[in-house]
DNA sequence: TTAACTATACAGACCTGTCTGTATCGTAAG
DNA sequence: CTTACGATACAGACAGGTCTGTATAGTTAA
């Protein structure tokens, strides 16, 4: 037996990072085990003792790329709100800087629900979660923004947000995020007005 | 060899129709030839006479499917003009119709722009032209209920229905239709007013 | 006769997951 | 000090199945 107990490990880390990277980037079905092993210098026992299948890989990647997307986020906005004063101004700015980075292939997690057919596959059941929780997180900064209670507000600015990554990854540009944005500042007008 | 020249052909379009309904239900990457055949009841040479790969069959799917939805807006949209009166909420009414409908997974276009990762893919091409192709239906709604020009307004619903149909697909549920048509018609209103 | 199709076998690559064996650590007992 | 051992990881072969695409031979119907 093995290493399944350290969650703390260098191949560990190294594999997940590659499936990461390689899954982001060409897809998850498209990426096999072998390749992954091979680009993270690893053994493919040493995969198989961290992650007992590629399904348990996927889910653990998911999970890794929230992290990772949170941060990108958290650090991003904070460099844009020291410009704008204002945090939903900041997360469109965030926005944007993602839709613009190179190799910028949409949501991971848009992009893993659509691969995830299965809708009892553990990973879809993440992407729901996960979706939840990014949601929150930008209903934060809608009623940050308008200084009260906006459910209805932030629900159709989520949907502005995840129809501008979707759009961006279609056309391999980046002018959604501010199409999204400005319909968003004009819906948070209103809002508060009424 | 063969069957080549007939853009007619009963077995192409079996083979047409079974690879429409198996790419969506399962992602074009997890459906083989192999099974295509078998569902169509036709044999491997006659799809390779037809279709000369497997890719080539990918963007003959998305040419038909596109067909297919335009009809079925088209379709959906007469139904609803008659209660509602007005193009734009008819087209929201057909969205949550489709939403609703039995196997709805999602955007077959969006979802072969993230199943099809190589940017230089002639599906992904095929993808983008089609969404501008449904921008542009959309915008002729939106103009129709604003009377006059709208081209802002129509880019910023079309993220909304975007953004609506994959969080309609991640959740599994129709609400984002409501959602989209509600700020819609907030966003609506305010353009006529300026 | 010939176009359109079926049926089947095949090549070669790739897939996930298992298996055996070896190398390298740190640590603990003698 | 050294022997022994467990933990971790590397290396590579392997099984059994899937994938796309091709080749060959036979069948049906106009």
């Amino acid at each position: 037996m093995a290493a399944k107990r350290t969650a703390t490990s260098e191949a560990r880390q190294r594999i997940l990072e590659t499936a990461d990277r390689l899954f982001y980037q060409d897809g998850i079905r498209a990426v096999g085990i072998d390749r992954i092993i091979a680009e993270a210098g690893a053994a493919k026992m040493t995969l198989y003792s961290h992650f007992p299948s590629k399904d348990d890989l996927i889910v653990a990647v998911l999970r890794y790329r929230e992290e990772r997307v949170l941060g990108f986020f958290q650090a991003a906005m904070e460099r844009h709100v020291e410009r704008t004063g204002n945090g939903l101004l900041a997360f469109f700015g965030a926005l944007e800087e993602w839709f613009e980075s190179p190799g910028f292939r949409g949501c991971a997690f848009q992009n893993a629900a659509v691969e995830l057919a299965d809708p009892s596959h553990p990973g879809r059941h993440f992407v729901r979660d996960h979706k939840r929780r990014f949601a929150e997180m930008l209903r934060g900064f809608v009623e940050e923004a308008v200084g009260g209670r906006a459910v209805a507000l932030a629900s159709a600015i989520s949907l502005l947000v995840e129809g501008a990554i979707v759009t961006a990854m279609i056309r391999g540009t980046s002018e959604a995020a501010g199409v999204a944005r400005d319909a968003a500042l004009k819906l948070a007008e209103q809002a508060k007005d009424a």
